[in-house]
DNA sequence: CTGAAAGCGCTTACAG
DNA sequence: CTGAAAGCGCTTACAG
């Protein structure tokens, strides 16, 4: 009877091991010739072992081709080893650069990294309500986005640890950058250089994605407060991103009775837009119009463009590095500002006085 | 003495639910008085189940708040519903365009995506060692690697479905541009406007990294065959990526005796610096000098720059179709040629002949 | 130092 | 239609 049993026909089910086209620990173990248990073990690495067993299990994995499965160890150890990062829409220059900050920082731990994009409002609720779904990461980094109360309740939800990059909110830890600050200062900047005519151009300031505009917005006319300028609408120009909306601020702008003499503008793509047209406009910058863009992109060091650089790469980074402290048990609630910068180059310069550019434009 | 069991201090050891954050398949099913197998079942969706139990099982998922473990699904489903995207360094805004694709196809599945970047050479071997690694994928999508040995070996021991995303090899499905023809084009279309020295500027065609700036050159050299114009040395620039890659290579062209009249560069960036320092010598453009660009990126139809369009973003989106129709089973060997597209604007035009560009350049 | 066993949270034939 | 059980491939106390 024994004999009738095992002249089943081959492939009939059973634990032949052979079957299966991937190799497991139980088959590493076998044919080292120890326990599952020791085959893990020199997995982990850490642990020590005889070095004997540690080369028979070492030789046994590299004959069978084995691979542990990243699963099957998420599921016992509980831990994924894998990080979620939830972005906007990638269509600035900018979360790119914070995926390579993050990337750096991850470059030499054994992290994987799941990106969520949050698209315009219809899919915001599902991208939310997908925050860490499924424990399918160990921790978040949620990257320009406004800690809206429902991006906070979601938060609290996925019960995962979770670091805010350039935002931040007193109950989370957060890696961010000052923009009502950063642009404050880019105010006075040119406020020192004379002019006192000073208008923002930004792109609409969405709900729930990134807060910059917003915060620009505030240090704007804070700024202008501070130096005793009144806030004026028709200085307040929202438009489209890219260089389309900067070329519709410029002439919005200087189609003005009293156009300003200065320009802070949200964005270095729009300025570039918004250089060209004024340039086409006949304006000389610096001398007829003083422009500072933000962000710093490539591009701006190239064309000589004034702008505030934000430490983009670095807000990443230092992301992963917060979250990773959390994820090692760290409880210190980490908040932490980064500085920017004013690159100055060359297309702010000295106002020329409010006269001579009256004189031109009543003259047109 | 069972009732000193029950008294034991709360806290102690033992199955209570209660003890732990996750809340498992095990207690909605304890709340909803049913099997684990059913809350699965209706879990799973597809399957039927008597109303009445469903909207139990739905009530107590609700109350517990539960979210099904992804990990534990991958052990046991065999799949992980996550694809690897393998990507050289995001330096280009290509690779950024193609995950944009990516994401675009995947948006209403369930599909995450896990991306790994191959940085230089250092990075290079740990990057394709760890190709599909521990199975923390279903598939995989190459994207603008040539397919060396190397590579093809890694992607046969990884033994998980893969597409070659702008690259191709017989071997494996794939979704690409035929650069050489695109690049040959475009030269093509100079020489009918009677320009008959041709300059190619790219960058470094990397030994791993896209094999697009070999390709180019093939398609240069083919075209130039074709017109029965001689390849020259001095006419083909291998300089940095970027502007000022561009500006360099404006610099060491137009320093020549017999500058080119016309210029392919590799990309859009590149062409930027180049057009700049072009003008910045003195010359006009297309009158003087025609240039043609690489990529179509944002910024070039702004600045009327004539290029080469590569539908970067459909390359990702079908690149998923094709990955997502392996994992189905399709055993069909796709091999998908998208089209490029010239994008004729105003950096190009016709040639003014030989002798006026001679006199001037000689008179220097 | 190492084996055997239980367990991680699901899914899936198998019986009822 | 649904429950009980085995299994996915690891890890980790627990004994030896």
């Amino acid at each position: 009877m024994a004999r009738a049993a095992e002249s089943q026909p081959p492939g009939a089910a059973g634990p032949v091991a052979g079957d299966r086209a991937v190799t497991t620990i139980r088959d590493v173990a076998r044919a080292a010739g120890v326990g599952v248990g020791t085959v893990s073990r020199v997995l982990s690495g850490g642990a020590r072992g005889a070095p004997a067993t540690r080369a028979r299990v070492e030789a046994a994995m590299a004959q069978l081709g084995y691979r542990p499965s990243a699963t099957a160890r998420a599921l016992s150890q509980g831990r994924t080893h894998t990080l979620e990062v939830v972005v906007p829409l990638v269509t600035h220059h900018v979360y790119v650069e914070v995926l390579r900050g993050i990337e750096t920082a991850l470059a030499d731990t054994d992290y994987a990294v799941v990106i969520r994009t949050v698209e315009r409002a219809a899919a915001r609720d599902r991208a939310f309500a997908a925050l860490g779904q499924g424990g399918r990461a160990d921790g978040v980094l949620v990257v320009s986005l406004a800690p809206t109360p429902e991006l906070l309740e979601r938060i609290a939800a996925a019960r995962l640890p979770t670091v805010l990059v350039d935002a931040a909110h007193p109950d989370l830890p957060s890696v961010s950058v000052d923009h009502a600050a950063a642009t404050a200062e880019a105010i006075r900047f040119l406020r020192d250089l004379g002019h006192d005519r000073i208008a923002l151009v930004d792109e609409p300031g969405d709900h729930f994605a990134p807060a910059f505009a917003a915060e620009r917005r505030r240090g704007f006319r804070m700024a202008l407060g501070e130096a005793n300028l009144a806030p004026r609408a028709d200085y307040e120009i929202v438009t489209a991103g890219g260089p389309e909306g900067g070329v519709e601020a410029a002439a919005a702008l200087l189609a003005l009775p009293d156009p300003p003499t200065a320009v802070v503008v949200g964005s270095d793509t729009q300025a570039v837009g918004l250089l060209q047209e004024a340039r086409r406009r006949g304006r000389h910058v610096p001398r007829d119009l003083s422009v500072v863009g933000y962000g710093d992109i490539e591009m701006s060091r190239h064309i000589g463009l004034t702008t505030v650089r934000v430490p983009v790469r670095e807000l990443g980074r230092r992301g992963v590095e917060v979250l990773l402290a959390e994820l090692a048990g760290s409880t210190e609630p980490a908040q932490i500002r980064l500085p920017t910068e004013l690159m100055v180059r060359k297309t702010a310069g000295p106002s020329r006085g409010v006269e001579a550019s009256r004189r031109r434009d009543g003259g047109a």
